[in-house]
DNA sequence: AAAAAAATTTAGAGTAAGCTAATAATTTTT
DNA sequence: AAAAATTATTAGCTTACTCTAAATTTTTTT
C-alpha cells in the first residue's frame, strides 16, 4: 500500500489542461523535433519560467508529459488525449457558437478559452451532433474526433502561392480578434479565393484579389498566417 | 494610499459564488427571519463549517453579506446581486439546454452548477433572447431579469390542496435526477394536472389522478416540493 | 440556574498554483 | 576555449480554499 505508486493519476485541472494544451501546440509547430522549451511555454501561459518549471515537475509526474530538466518536454500519449480533449471541447463550441447563437468569428475565441475546461462530454457531443458533425472550427482549424484523432493540416501559407494562381482561404491561424474583423472587412473569410497579383520585396506587402472582386495590400505577416488550397 | 481601505472588491471567485447563491437560497426559504447558519451552509456547500466560518469573514470583509458571529448571515445588495446573477445564468443555461440541445430536466443541473460561474454576459444574454425571454426554468424555477429582479414565486403545496380541486404543477423544488426521472415517469410535467383524490392520515401518500388519466400514490416529502396553482 | 448539547469560531496545517530573487546549466558569441 | 548571454532550476514566499482538533459561545434541557 504505497500512497506514491498506488496513487491514480487525478483529473487534470483547468491549469494542467492549459498547460498540455499548449504544449501540443508548440510541438506541432515547432521546426525543430526538439522539445519544448520552459520559456515559450511561459510566454503563451503568461506565467513566470519558476512556475512553468514547477508545474512541468508535477506533469512529469503524473505522466502526461516526459520531461528532460534542461532540455524541455513532449506529451505523453496520456498528455496528448487531454490535449485533443480541450482542442475538441474548444473548435466544437466556436462552431457552435457561430452557427447557433449568432457570433462572429473574432469573438468566440474568448469564451472557449474559459469554457473547454468546464463542458462536460455529453455536451460537446450534443452540439457536435446538432451541427452536423463538422470536421473544421470557424477558423478552419481541424476538430479532433472523440478518439483523439486529428487530421493533419496539409496546407500552404499565402506566402509560398506564385503569383496568379487562385487558392481557397482555408485555415486563419491564431490571429486577434482585431485582425480577424479586418480580414472579414476586405472579405477574407473561409473559402474566399485569392489571387496574388503581386509581391512587394524585401518580404512587403502582397497585392491580393479577392472573389474577383476587390484588389488589397496585405502585410506580409498576415500572409504568413493564412493557409490556402489550390482550386 | 492606504492599501485596504482603496482596494477595489474583487470579481467574486467560484467559491464565493456558490456561497453567495446558497445564503440566497437559504434566506428565502427560511421560515424565520434570523440569520443564515454556518452549519446549514456547511452542509448545503459539503464543507467543514470551520471553512463557511472562514469564508464568511472574507465575504464580509468584501461587503457582499452582513455577518454577526454566532448570529448568522445575510446578503447585503451587492451579495444580492451576484447570487441572482448566478441563478440567472443557471436557470437559462438549464432552459436552453432542454429547448435546444434535447436534455431533459433530470440532466440538466449537473451542467449548470458548473456552467454557471464561467458563462459571459453576452453568451447568456443570446441564449435568453434565442429562447424568447423565458420567465421560468424547466423546473418552474423563475428566471431573474438582467438587471437582478425575481418574481415572487405565490405558489402552494401540493400538501396544502383541498381534495378533489384541480390544479396544475408549476413548479418543482430541489429534486434529485432520480425523482425528476419518476415525477416524469408518472406524467408528472410543468402545467400537469393533478387531482387530490385522497389523502392518507399522518402524513401519509396522496392519491392524485393526473391529467384526468391514471391515478398515482404520491409520496408526502415529494408532494411537499410540488407546487401548484389553482386552474 | 446549572448542566448538557449544539453550534461556532480559533488554531494550526495542507495543497495548488502562482511570484521574485538567487543560482546553475546550456548555448552563443567572441 | 573563454566570456557573455540566455535559459532553466531552486529556494523561499504568498494567496485562496480547504481540513481536523481544540476552545468558546449560544441554546436547550433538566
Ligand atoms: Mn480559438
Ligand atoms: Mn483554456
Ligand atoms: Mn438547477
Ligand atoms: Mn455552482
Amino acid at each position: 500500500m504505497n500512497t506514491k505508486a498506488n496513487q491514480k493519476r487525478q483529473t487534470p485541472s483547468r491549469a494542467w489542461e492549459d498547460y498540455l494544451k499548449i504544449i501540443y501546440k508548440l510541438e506541432s509547430s515547432e521546426n525543430l523535433g526538439k522539445g519544448v522549451q520552459t520559456k515559450e511555454l511561459a510566454q503563451r501561459l503568461a506565467v513566470s519560467q519558476a512556475s512553468v518549471t514547477n508545474m512541468l515537475k508535477k506533469l512529469a509526474e503524473e505522466q502526461y508529459i516526459d520531461y528532460q530538466p534542461y532540455y524541455g518536454v513532449s506529451l505523453t500519449e496520456a498528455g496528448r488525449l487531454v490535449a485533443m480533449k480541450m482542442l475538441r471541447n474548444h473548435r466544437v463550441l466556436e462552431t457552435y457558437l457561430v452557427a447557433r447563437l449568432g457570433y462572429s468569428w473574432d469573438e468566440v475565441d474568448e469564451e472557449a478559452e474559459t469554457l473547454e475546461h468546464f463542458l462536460s462530454d455529453k455536451l460537446v457531443e450534443r452540439m457536435w451532433h446538432d451541427l452536423g458533425q463538422p470536421t473544421h472550427d470557424p477558423h478552419g482549424s481541424p476538430i479532433p474526433s472523440i478518439d483523439g484523432q486529428i487530421e493533419p493540416v496539409q496546407l500552404q501559407s499565402l506566402t509560398e502561392i506564385t503569383l496568379q494562381t487562385p487558392v481557397r482561404l482555408k485555415w486563419i491561424k491564431n490571429r486577434s480578434p482585431e485582425e480577424l474583423r479586418y480580414l472579414a472587412s476586405i472579405g477574407l473569410h473561409i473559402n474566399a479565393q485569392i489571387v496574388i497579383k503581386n509581391q512587394a520585396p524585401f518580404q512587403g506587402p502582397l497585392l491580393i484579389e479577392v472573389d474577383d472582386q476587390h484588389f488589397h495590400a496585405l502585410d506580409y505577416r498576415m500572409a504568413l498566417a493564412l493557409f490556402v488550397e489550390a482550386e
